[in-house]
RNA sequence: UCCUCAGUAGCUCAAUGGUAGAGCAUUCGGCUGUUAACCGAAGGGUUGUAGGUUCGAAUCCUACCUGAGGAGCCA
């Protein structure tokens, strides 16, 4: 241990080549080091970049020297030193160090587990709280941000007022037997949200166009690459609003996510190796098809699948992979719908939803539509729905009191994170995901 | 819930029913420009659990546990 010199200046790594030249100190930790006899090379991380350091023998004390040759991975520390360009380095940039004040060694006889090399996914799922130090999960979660931060500045742009909605409902939104239950006090049920949207419908009667954003909760029993029990999810909602109008909007807001990250996070897409020019095709206008030609296009492509049911494994691919695009796939079967979507006007067989489909196998991302605004079809598909008409008397006074045509969608952030990302698995999605059979850490 | 595959050193993996091994990690030694550095040495194992077959089981059989991939359902 040694005194660090108070008078440099503390900055981030991120900022080292605005002080080129100067003497600074740096807190982080230490990602890896090499060593050559009297020169050692620790390579700092202070998560906003690595930075490589050089650590000569002859230039510093004895202890400091000694005790930078043995630190072991991850331990914490301040070095102190002087800002070079060199091109030997990884990000152009390393310090001469001059000081070292070691805040804590990691334990040899316990080591840091997760090593520069290859480990499988159990060991690292088992220390996600761990993992996250790690270069990969970096770039994806400042993905992440971006696509977060972009969502919700398209909406603030376009006329959106954020209205969040309540994460304990006491109601299905669509049936029950995907939602977390909870006790609420005494006797009473209440259960984890699965969608924002019936409030974000009586948020929109009260502002025009509103979104919510939030985590959502579903208890499905499914074990796939593309599912979370916790997942988050932006849903915009829109009062005078049809289905052309919904398409349009969810169709300019995907460009305008997409454009973003390619934008502003070049560089975690180069980490993530992200074939970025399939993001570039990510433009207006995107690929518009009907449930009833998809289910003929599939068809001609092998798919076994029947009019009326709805779209298998493989149909997403089989479909996607058609085109360099997102599709937007609209006017399902009304009977595999849920029950406030509103039937087309003129063939009531199919209801005014749509799905936007993202390229590559990525599947569904959005899923919206125009909901049922005649107060008397909606008693009756309730009813049909055998869904118990107490539970939904406030959304039915949305429609007693100037009821007009409405609709929006929902997307979920992870799909799209893994998509734009690039990625195999949801699970690196999201800091800390919730899967079946995974709760911890 | 169903189907398929896999559990061997801290990690990633070898080992055809016959003495349980390598690389990385850790410790020690060497090296003044390394890029997942390299070279040398050391320590590290009840082969997921329980039972069975066999002279002999990491290997074959049965059950269970854990994980992965997929199906159904969905964003």
């Amino acid at each position: 241990m040694t005194e660090t010199n108070t008078t440099a200046k503390r900055i981030t790594i991120s900022q080292a080549s605005a002080f080129t030249g100067q003497r600074v100190e740096i807190p982080g930790w230490l990602y890896n080091i090499r060593k050559s006899g009297k020169i050692v090379f620790p390579i700092l991380r202070d998560g906003t970049g690595l930075m490589q350091c050089v650590a000569v023998k002859s230039n510093l004390p004895e202890e400091v020297f000694e005790s930078l040759k043995h630190l072991t991975q991850e331990s914490s520390l301040i070095v102190t030193g002087t800002i070079r360009a060199e091109a030997r380095a990884a990000g152009g940039f390393e310090m001469d160090v001059e000081g070292a004040q070691i805040i804590q060694r990691v334990s040899e006889e316990d080591p840091y587990p997760i090593t520069p090399k290859e480990h499988g996914t159990e060991f690292l799922m088992d220390r996600r709280h761990l993992w996250l130090r790690s270069q990969r999960q970096h770039a994806i979660i400042r993905v992440r941000h971006e696509i977060i931060k972009s969502c919700r500045d398209y909406f603030d742009n376009n006329g959106f007022t954020l209205v969040d909605t309540p994460i304990f409902t006491p109601s299905a939104c669509e049936g029950t037997t995907t939602l977390f239950e909870c006790n609420y006090f005494d006797d009473e049920k209440a259960y984890l949200t699965q969608s924002g949207q019936l409030y974000s419908e009586a948020n929109a009667m009260a502002f025009g166009k509103v979104y919510c954003f939030g985590p959502t909760f579903r208890a499905e029993k499914s074990k796939t690459r593309r599912h979370l029990t916790e997942f988050w999810m932006v849903e915009p909602e829109m009062a005078w609003a049809d289905l052309e109008e919904i398409k349009r909007v969810a169709e300019e807001f995907v460009i305008y996510v997409v454009g973003r990250v390619l934008d502003k996070r070049r560089e975690e897409l180069k980490v993530l190796e992200r074939d970025t020019a399939k993001l570039e095709l990510v433009q207006s206008p995107f690929i518009r098809m009907s449930y009833t030609d998809a289910v003929k296009n599939l068809q001609e492509h092998g798919s076994t699948i029947e009019w009326g049911s709805d779209f298998g494994g493989g149909d997403e691919t089989i479909l996607t992979q058609q085109f360099d695009r997102p599709m937007l796939v609209d006017r399902f079967p009304t009977a595999i719908k849920a029950f406030y979507m509103q039937p087309d006007y003129d063939h009531p067989e199919v209801a005014l939803g749509v799905d936007v489909l993202a390229p590559e196998g990525y599947g569904e991302i959005i899923g919206g539509g125009q909901r049922i605004h005649d107060p008397e079809l909606l008693l009756r598909r309730i009813e049909e729905h055998k869904l118990p008409k107490e539970a939904f008397d406030w959304y039915i006074d949305l429609r007693k009191y100037g009821t007009v045509p409405h609709g929006g969608f929902g997307m979920g952030i992870e799909r799209a994170v893994a998509w734009i990302c690039g990625l195999e698995h949801i699970r690196e999605t999201i800091p800390f995901p919730r899967m079946l059979y995974r709760l911890r850490p």
